[in-house]
DNA sequence: TGTTAATCGAGACGGTACGTCCAGTCTTGAC
DNA sequence: GTCAAGACTGGACGTACCGTCTCGATTAACA
């Protein structure tokens, strides 16, 4: 089980242990960033927080966890985008700081860290789907579902398949790397699964 | 780097190592379906495979490059797709034996596992580009040209693009695991992204 | 320091810290008898006797300590003997109970582990001495010299030599164990050891 | 169970392991010599000894076992004593050898620290009795049979209460550490033990 | 047919990280 | 002011796996 239980252990002080959790979040963060996956280890972990190992385990049960709370504290921040009323202009801006967010920045590796374990963890897996995806896609499902009302979209659009079918590409470029997902990629992705139809 | 080299080693007896080579990408296959990622240890598939773990790391750099191998092989045979003329109808045919491959079979978690460890080692993400995914697109562009040429698709038609916009979702959600890949989800897909226009 | 020192501190509430101390004492005791020594941890003793590792901390400077504590206390009473007129009878007995005391009781593992444990712990091995051994030793000198008063020893005899010669095996026996310290020895040898001219 | 074992694993490479099992046994008494008691660690045992723990653990069940055949080791070596036809004599020069071995040598350390913990692993206090004790209790075994044989000792005695009663008050001082075994004491215990009546 | 060199299995090796446990210190809030 | 509760650092534990290595035995191709 991640740190994402609800019911996890506070601790008499929080002051305390919440100064040992932040230190050990960035630390994961900063290594995986400057020295790669290879040198995300629990005892360099320990030894950049300035924690001991113990601490690590009181509050996560592996680095993944941490790396999947650092990760979310690190991407946390006003999720919620404007809705300018040009459903496809919102979708590719949206879709723009998606990128940009995973493209060169600690992000990137962490998301494809995540992903990776999460191949074989089904609880970092699930973590991820609840705590990043969800949230995320509610905001842009709900974008979609007003276009449906605007009319810039079919009535009776399966807005989830819709979303798939923007981010999936994005995200199978990312993790495949078999090519960029650049501005002219987006450009058209957006343009093409949203329909040409209400292009000005 | 991984077996991919052309220039590895040739054993003077071909029959004696191919047959322990053999014996280590099924041992690879075998233990990761059975026993799980965390099992696939480079003892135990020597223990399984029969074979000295020097004979292993003789003629792979490590476990993932075995894996890589077992996976190529376990995935080879006939690539190709026959034309039927109609191209929604062969790539909604091709995408679902894509993802019957990938679903329920030994290949899903061998698939998964390759991606996962390609995160952090290019060597392998680049073995699976090119060794696994780049025939396949190949084949599935040409059959995308074909659909240009016949007018199914219009003119001056972007395919690697169309690849991604019609394999992006399906690993989507084949990785990131929110929902299923199943027929409904493939037919609406192929619909969409090769255009509705064209339907009948 | 061990808590020999005899300016410890005194608590503010005599009370409150001695109903502390005498459950730390006693849990020291039970769990080293039903859980053995690598379950006397300062943890496992500050939750078996309802106390804080703080409080612990507070009056002894380690578990070994405690344990010395609890072994005297156990230990305390009446440890003086009557003199019958009869040297080696007293004797005798008196070597006899303390195997008894030390055979089949919490007090054997107690002992053992103070012995062992004084082995790399100066002060523990002279608490030993100075609060266990010696009163004990004073009084069975003072037995022996009445001995030699009473013409049952040559005068002019090293009471201390022979207290090692009468104790001695018996602790060698003991910690050991290669034979047992059962009657017929020590009859033999307190016999052997103040001289067969003495004996009826 | 210790390396006691007889049947203990042979290695492929009797040299190879033999390097680095003689390197562990040197550097565990070395380090209890030079650092003490506390730094006889396994990991410091391993990095002195220029070996990996992983190799410690394949040979010895844990540290004590190590330290148990470098004791055995280091104090290898002719253990037979001659007999100059007066066992008093010998008896006296053959205690006064034991104790020098003990007193201010790397030994004495070793041997406190194996019968210390010998106090809860029964297997450690087994190994010290059969491998060190018992065949030197047999030659001193055969000096006082032969005593009798000779005379010196009345027949029927028990020897094995005499070796007790000789080496026991030693063990007691060096253990116990009340007195020293010095020059004198031992002495007079040779004497007081073998009666006075054999004296010359 | 016998020799020789490559290759094999077996598995020990140094190294590194794991996740656990305990010692001894420190902080907080209840009494 | 003292206590219990318990979080904290530090560091050793014993395990597991990696990738390298050494060893004889087996093999296959050539002498």
């Amino acid at each position: 089980m991640t740190s994402t239980d609800p019911e996890r252990r506070i601790p008499t002080s929080e002051r305390r242990s919440e100064r040992a959790a932040a230190a050990t979040r960035l630390a994961a963060l900063d290594l995986l960033r400057e020295r790669g996956y290879q040198a995300l280890t629990v005892d360099a972990i320990a030894e950049r927080a300035g924690v001991s190992k113990a601490t690590i385990y009181r509050w996560w049960p592996n680095k993944q966890a941490v790396l999947m709370d650092a990760f979310l504290e690190a991407s946390a921040g006003e999720i919620d985008w404007p809705d300018t009323g040009d459903l496809r202009r919102d979708m590719r801006d949206q879709v723009g700081r998606l990128v940009e967010a995973f493209t060169d920045t600690p992000l990137e590796q962490t998301m494809r860290t995540l992903i990776a374990e999460g191949q074989h963890d089904p609880a970092l897996a699930q973590a991820y789907r609840e705590r990043w995806l969800a949230p995320r896609r509610a905001i842009a499902r709900g974008a979609l579902e007003r276009g449906v009302a605007r009319g810039e979209l079919p009535p009776g659009t399966n807005c989830d398949r819709l979303l798939d079918a923007l981010y999936g590409p994005v995200y199978y470029r990312l993790l495949l790397g078999h090519d960029e997902a650049d501005e002219a990629f987006l450009d058209w992705l957006v343009d093409h699964v949203l329909g040409e139809a209400g292009k000005r």
